[in-house]
DNA sequence: ATCATAACGCTTTTT
DNA sequence: GCGTTATGAT
């Protein structure tokens, strides 16, 4: 071929790839293409990013770098240029010789690591590599940050001293060892708090700075408490490294120092992977960065998906830099924005454009959308948290149907704000979700599960040790802990070890009998570990320790979700069994939970409105969203109003908020509000204020513009201050039904005290659970017989939906609704 | 050893 | 205002 046929060549092999994905638009298929070296892909909020790296993942798998490069392979000639031709000319898809045409060096999918910062996000990509292309993307190596440099320590870590059957702590775990590490030198908690330190620590493997180095730096520095941290810092890896430990930290920091220090190791890895793809690239530290770079290193394929615009997690140590500077670190990086927004309507993207315009340090960036302009984003003032509560309740209501309860999303700054709208929407029956909060492995139970196996998994692990040894009570006091401490630190030996030889010490005389009973009782734990498959290995365990029969015993409504609890640990070991039959090993179960420590949402599918906090809601999107709480003080936080690097986090934290609205977005706010106990007021967040009022509702414009406080921006609104009931009420008035009432305080105007408006809603706590069906009859002591249609589990609750003969459909919660009713 | 009461202290969150 | 933890009394 001359240069003018291979140029032919190149750009109609590139046109037909190009068709292959032609349901993206034009900035998304370049992203797609672009596969050969650094990449940064700008990606506002709902512009298709995990599309585009899905389908650039699969052209890497089909086509290889054909897209992205510009040979020939060799003995090509007019015959492959006319097949491209005429397959250019056809329509419909690529057939399997032009798709041979098109193909250079087409990837393994082994070859490929696509790292995300959640297991939601690591999931979601599974799943959509495996809808595209099928078995062969289980070899993608998709997975966090976390999960994926625990399969190269599993490989290498030897090298630096570890058992390659290393435990995770987890940030609980962590504290309790830096709690016995001040306590042990002496140090007063209060003076050197074990977060601080901790926190202190984690800038430090941030920045790949080990103890000694630590410890030279804060020499030289003079600050005593630096000086302090370093000595903990020291005993506090020493600790680790001797429970055979790794933190969350280390897990990154020791990757990236095999990485770099053994030539070997990182040849190893390099020469593996091909394509690097890191998502959410604005929340990645600087370790992170490091670990990106090292695993591209040599051919830099490394493909960056961020946006620097929701940025929302400095506070743990994320740098924008690593987004801001991507160019700078890797020369000859190519850019692509996509700016095209799919998923909201006009007002809420120039809503979002406006808030987030105020930040400066941006790459600048504007979304826009071919959606239609929407309804109008609607303010509203209230008179407290319960009245707010009330207002976006009777909002749901107004809107049901058409609307669907899973299709309105509650978001909110801080968890404590929930507790206003659970009651509320408990008393009005609407069925509601609250992700985050107390996480399922964080319950106190099932960490005392956990550690059991944890300690049957490893008998060094002097920490979950001392978790379990006495819980249940066995007589093992903190005076013989202590004396066991004692004697394992001067000998060097796990405590389990000298616990296990009790009999040879003097010193634990009278607690050997005890001791000895405990060690028999792992013992013979781990002895059925062998025998047993692991769920009746986890039973047997749960009997044996006396657990279940400590719970059994309070026998009251407490013990009976945490015995609960410990039973649907087990549902999770079942759950690991059926994911991973390759390897049903206890060891594979607990590293599983260590950095799986999120339940996955079991009841996903159910029709129940959604609440949690804005950092929560990252990724997620919502037809209806409601953002509750928007006062200065709150929203922002009152610890960011003077700083400001960190009302730029909050106010993109905003942006995330607004951008998660689909089709109305709808944000509150309260004169009063009970914050940590007392009753404060705070004017309406700044950043609604910079919120052009064209794009409000009618009933939101504010009455007057009051003149400019010192400091605050023009354009800032202010709200009229009228009683609720005066300015008409709802937007939209709530479809008031008889059996519900509107809130748990009931609306200002009825001067209803706390007594509800419902009967048996405040003997809620008392009420027996009932286990109720879809199918089930009912007789109801007011409603009469009925037939239960749906049930929608609420926490420990349940929301019924009943058909009855007589009085219609009905909905009731389960745990209310029982003391008036009965199975039949 | 275990239970009771006082004191603290407190965004956001993943791994 | 609430939940967790530290300390003292039984």
């Amino acid at each position: 071929m001359d240069e003018q046929q291979k140029q032919r060549f190149l750009s109609l092999r590139r046109e037909l790839i190009r068709r292959e994905f032609a349901g993206l638009n034009e900035r998304q298929q370049e992203a797609v293409l672009c596969t050969e070296g650094p990449l940064l892909l700008l990606a506002g909020a709902g512009s298709g990013k995990t599309t585009v790296l899905i389908h650039r993942i699969a052209n890497l798998i089909r086509f290889g770098r054909a897209s992205d490069c510009t040979e020939v392979p060799t003995g090509y000639g007019f015959a492959e240029l006319a097949a491209l031709e005429a397959a250019a000319a056809a329509e419909g898809p690529m057939d399997t010789q032009t798709a041979a045409l098109c193909t250079v060096e087409p990837v393994e999918p082994w070859r490929i690591i696509a790292i995300t910062f959640t297991n939601k996000a690591a999931n979601q990509l599974k799943d959509r590599l495996a809808d595209m292309l099928g078995p062969e993307a289980q070899e993608i190596w998709a997975m966090t940050f976390h999960a994926a440099c625990c399969r190269i320590l599993r490989r290498e870590i030897d090298r630096l001293g570890y058992d390659l059957q290393f435990t995770i702590y987890d940030t609980a775990d962590s504290e309790r060892v830096m709690k016995e590490v001040l306590r042990s030198l002496n140090y007063d908690e209060k003076a050197l708090p074990p977060r601080l330190v901790l926190r202190l620590i984690s800038q430090a493997k941030d920045a790949m700075q080990f103890p000694e180095a630590f410890a030279d730096a804060a020499g030289r520095g003079g600050d005593q408490r630096l000086a302090d941290t370093a000595k903990c810092y020291a005993a506090y890896q020493t600790r680790l490294r001797e429970a055979n430990a790794l933190d969350f930290d280390d897990i990154i920091l020791l990757t990236v120092k095999l990485l770099q220090d053994y030539e070997e190791v990182r040849v190893r890895w390099q020469q593996r992977f091909r394509y690097v793809l890191i998502d959410e690239y604005q929340d990645t530290n600087h370790l992170q960065y490091l670990l990106s770079a090292l695993l591209a290193g040599g051919r830099e394929n490394i493909c960056v998906v961020g946006d620097d615009d929701q940025s929302i997690y400095k506070f743990r140590g994320a740098t924008i830099e690593n987004i801001l500077s991507f160019e700078e670190r890797f020369p000859g990086a190519r850019l692509i924005r996509m700016e095209q927004n799919y998923r909201s309507t006009q007002a809420i993207l120039k809503a979002a454009n406006a808030v987030i315009s105020h930040n400066r340090g941006r790459k600048g960036k504007t979304l826009w959308t071919e959606n239609a302009s929407g309804v109008p984003i609607t303010v509203k003032e209230s008179f407290d948290e319960n009245e707010e509560a009330n207002y976006v309740a009777g909002r749901i209501f107004a809107q049901t149907p058409p609307a669907r309860f899973r299709d309105f999303a509650i978001l909110y700054r801080t968890n404590a704000q929930s507790n206003a709208l659970e009651r509320s929407f408990k008393f009005n029956a609407i069925p509601y979700r609250i992700i985050g909060g107390t996480r399922f492995f964080d319950r106190a139970e099932v960490k005392d599960m956990l550690a059991y196996l944890c300690l049957i998994n490893n008998r060094a692990d002097d920490l979950r040790l001392s978790r379990i040894v006495n819980n249940p009570p066995r007589g093992i006091g903190l005076k013989t802990l202590e004396t066991l401490r004692r004697l394992a630190e001067s000998r060097g030996l796990p405590l389990y070890l000298v616990l296990a030889d009790a009999g040879q010490y003097p010193a634990l005389e009278r607690s050997a009998k005890k001791l000895l009973d405990f060690s028999a009782l792992i013992e013979e734990c781990a002895g059925l570990l062998d025998s047993l498959p692991l769920p009746e290995f986890y039973d047997a365990v749960v009997e044996k320790t006396g657990y279940a029969r400590m719970l059994e015993e309070q026998d009251d409504v407490e013990s009976r979700t945490r015995l609960e609890n410990v039973r649907e640990l087990r549902s999770s070991l079942v759950n690991y069994l059926e994911t991973h039959p390759d390897d049903p090993s206890l060891h594979g179960f607990l590293e599983e939970i260590a950095l799986y420590t999120d339940i996955e949402q079991y009841d996903a599918e159910a029709d129940a409105v959604v609440m949690m906090t804005i950092h929560t809601a990252k990724g997620l999107e919502f037809p209806h969203v409601f953002l509750v709480g928007a006062e200065d003080g709150l929203f922002p936080s009152l610890r960011s109003m003077d700083d400001g690097a960190e009302l730029e986090e909050e106010r993109r934290l905003c942006y995330v908020a607004i951008t998660r609205a689909k089709q109305s977005l709808t944000v509150t706010h309260a004169r009063q509000r009970m914050l940590y106990g007392r009753t404060t007021a705070n004017p309406l967040s700044r950043f609604i204020g910079d919120i052009p009022r064209e794009l409000l509702s009618p009933s939101s414009k504010p009455r007057t513009p009051k003149p400019q406080s010192p400091g605050s921006r023009e354009g800032r609104m202010f709200y009229d201050d009228l009683p609720f009931a005066e300015r008409g009420g709802w937007d939209q008035p709530p479809q008031r039904r008889a059996d519900v009432g509107i809130g748990p305080y009931g609306s200002r105007s009825s001067g209803a005290g706390s007594s509800p408006l419902r009967p048996g809603a405040a003997a809620q706590h008392k009420a027996p659970v009932v286990d109720y069906r879809p199918g089930d009859t009912v007789q109801h002591s007011s409603f009469g017989r009925g037939m239960i249609l749906r049930v929608t589990k609420m926490g420990n609750d349940a929301m019924l939906e009943i058909a009855f003969d007589d009085k219609g459909t009905k909905r009731l919660l389960a745990n209310t609704a029982s003391a008036h009713m009965k199975k039949l």
